[in-house]
DNA sequence: GTGAAAGCGCTAACAG
DNA sequence: CTGTTAGCGCTTTCAC
C-alpha cells in the first residue's frame, strides 16, 4: 500500500487530523508543526488520496469532457484548452468519445457522474429532454448547443456566416450553395438561418444542400450536386467538408477558386495547410474550452443557483485563397 | 446527496452487504433477492460510487493517458482508440497534455497516480531515470519509446523508413535528405538509424537536417537548407513537417513532386487531404492505443510481475502523389 | 444465502 | 493550535 496520512502522522508525532489540516487548511496549523509535517510527508513521498478526500468532501476535483469525436480536428484544441484550464485550477479531466452515439453519450454521463463534479458536453447529440433529466445527477455546461436553463458556451457562427455570404456577394457571386451539416446540429441550424438572412439582405440566391457526413467524405459526395446547382460560391459546414468538396470538384475538372469559391468553418489545421489555403470562419474552440471549464467550476461552486450563464464567443471570416471574384465579375475596389 | 447502497438496502429489505454483493459478486446472491435488489436499485436510479469502491478494493478503474500535445494530429486517433478500448473494459481515462514539458509531465503523473490504476505514457519527454523512479508509484505502459523493464508499445518506423528510402532510390534519387525531429525523440533516432542503414544499402547519399520544431513551422524553416542540400528526395519527421516543407519549397519556386519528392510520417488527415496527396509512412496509432491499454490492464491485474512485454507494431509506406521519379531518371519498371 | 462488523484514507465538527 | 470522534459509500471477512 502507498503511504497514507497515518504514516505521516506517526512519523511526525502528530495526530492524523493535524496532517490533514496541513494539506487542506494550512492556516489552522502552527508554522512549526506545518513545516515538520510537510518535511516528513515530502520525505515519505506522501500524496493525498483524492478519491478518499472526495468521499468526505463530496468534491472529486475531476471533470468530465464528452465529445462526439476526438479525431475530428475541431475538438483537439478544445480538449487541450479545457484540460489545461482545469489543471490550473487543480482539476483533472476525463475525456470520453461518444462516437456520435446518443445512447453511449447518456451511458458515459451516468457512469462518470459519480466520479466528477461536473460535465462538459460538447456538441451533444442527446435530446434536450434527456439532458434536462440527466442534469439532476451532475452539473453540466453545454458547448455548441443551447439547452434551456443550462450554462452554455456558444460560438456565434452566425456572425461569421453573414460575413462569408457578404464576402461572396461582394465578389460578384449571385448564387451561393450552403452545404449544411448533420440534422440535429445546432451549429448547422444557426448557419442555415444566418445564411438565409444574409443572402436575402445581399440579394443573392441560396441553395441549401445536405451532405451525408460532416467530413471530407460528405464534401466529396456533394460535389455533383454543387456542380449542378449552378452556384459559384459555396459555404460548407466545416473545413473537412470544404476540403472534400474541393477534391470532388477537381475530379470533375472544376478548380477552386477558379471556377468556384469555397468557404469552410473551423480554421482547422488541414484547412490552413491546404492549397489553396482555405478561406474559413474561425471557431474559437480553445477559448470555448477554457470558458466552459470556468462556467462549470462556477456552477459547481455556486451550487447551481443563479441565472444560467450564456457565453457567446465571436467568430469571424478569414479570407485566404479559396475565394475570389466570380467569373465575369470585377474585383471589388 | 445521491442515492447510496444504504437506500437500496432499506428499500429492498436486505442488508447493505447483500446489495453490495448483488453488484460486485452476483453469484453469491440468490436469484430472487438479486432481482428484487436490482429492480429497487433501478427504480431509485442507484449507481455504485466507484471512488468509494476504490477505497476498499484499491482499484479505481481509471487510467491516465499522458501525451505531449493533444492538438498534434498524431495523438487524437490514439487517444480515441485508447479511451474506447478502456471503456469496453469498464475503465475511464484521464487525458492530460504536457505541452512537451517534462516537469509538467512528472507533476501530472504524481497527481494522477493515486487516482488511476495505471498510466499510459505516450512519447514521454521525461528522462528514463525519472520514469524508472516514478514507476514505483504507479504502473506504466510506454508508447513510442523504449524504457528498460517497462511494458512498451513501439511503432516500428524503421520498417517504413527503409521502404521509403528504397522507394526514393528506386525512383532514381541519389541524394536524400532526412528532416529529423526533436532531440530526445525515440522515433527520430529510429528513423535516423534506419535511414542511414538503408541509404547505405541502396548506395545513395543521406543528408541529415534538424528542424526546430516537429510541426509545419519546422518544415517551413527547413526549406532553405533542403533546397541548398542538393537532395531531390526528402524524408520528414512527420506529415506536418513535410507539409510545411512543401510550402516552403513552393515559396522558393520549387514544386513537389516535380523538383523534389517528399515523404512524411503518420498518415495524418492533413497529409491525406493535401494536394499533392502526401506519400507517407503509416503509424498504427489507433492500434497502439488499444494495445497499450491492454498491456496496462494486464500489468495491473498481474501485479506487475512477469517479463515486461514489448509490442512492435508494423508500419509501412503508402505511396501517393508527393513522390515521383528524379529528374532525368527513368520510371522504374 | 445473508447479516454483522470492521475498515479503506480522509475530513469535519467538537472539545480542550 | 491540536487531539477525539464519527462517518463518507462501499467491500470483505467472519459468523450464522
Amino acid at each position: 500500500m502507498a503511504v497514507t496520512i497515518r504514516d505521516v502522522a506517526r512519523a511526525s508525532g502528530v495526530h492524523v487530523s493535524t496532517v490533514s489540516r496541513t494539506f487542506s487548511a494550512p492556516h489552522l496549523v502552527s508554522a512549526e508543526t506545518r513545516n515538520r509535517v510537510l518535511a516528513v510527508a515530502e520525505g515519505l513521498g506522501y500524496r493525498p488520496n483524492r478519491a478518499a478526500r472526495a468521499l468526505t468532501t463530496g468534491r472529486t476535483h475531476n471533470l468530465g469532457l464528452i465529445v462526439a469525436d476526438i479525431a475530428n480536428p475541431f475538438f483537439p484544441p478544445l480538449i487541450k484548452a479545457a484540460q489545461e484550464q482545469a489543471r490550473e485550477r487543480d482539476y483533472h479531466v476525463f475525456v470520453a468519445d461518444t462516437d456520435e452515439n446518443p445512447l453511449l453519450e447518456q451511458e458515459l454521463i451516468e457512469m462518470l457522474s459519480k466520479q466528477v463534479d461536473g460535465v462538459l458536453l460538447c456538441s451533444p447529440r442527446l435530446s434536450n429532454r434527456m439532458i434536462e433529466r440527466l442534469r439532476a445527477q451532475v452539473p453540466f455546461v453545454v458547448v455548441n448547443r443551447q439547452v434551456k436553463g443550462l450554462p452554455t458556451v456558444l460560438m456565434d457562427v452566425g456572425q461569421g456566416v453573414r460575413a462569408a455570404v457578404e464576402h461572396l456577394a461582394a465578389l460578384g457571386h449571385r448564387r451561393i450553395a450552403l452545404l449544411s451539416g448533420p440534422s440535429g446540429s445546432w451549429t448547422s441550424e444557426e448557419m442555415h438561418d444566418a445564411a438565409t438572412a444574409a443572402a436575402d439582405g445581399a440579394g443573392v440566391e441560396l441553395d441549401v444542400l445536405r451532405p451525408n457526413d460532416p467530413t471530407e467524405r460528405g464534401g466529396l459526395s456533394a460535389a455533383a450536386a454543387v456542380a449542378e446547382s449552378g452556384a459559384t460560391g459555396v459555404l460548407c459546414y466545416n473545413d473537412l467538408v470544404a476540403l472534400g468538396l474541393i477534391e470532388g470538384l477537381r475530379e470533375r475538372g472544376l478548380t477552386v477558386p477558379g471556377d468556384l469559391s469555397v468557404i469552410g468553418v473551423d480554421d482547422s489545421l488541414p484547412g490552413r495547410l491546404n492549397r489553396p489555403k482555405l478561406t474559413t470562419i474561425t471557431m474559437p474552440t480553445a477559448a470555448a474550452g477554457r470558458m466552459a471549464v470556468d462556467l462549470l467550476l462556477a456552477a459547481v461552486n455556486a451550487g447551481d443557483t443563479g441565472t444560467p450563464t450564456l457565453a457567446r464567443l465571436e467568430t469571424r471570416l478569414i479570407v485566404r485563397e479559396s475565394t475570389t471574384a466570380a467569373a465575369g465579375a470585377p474585383l471589388p475596389a
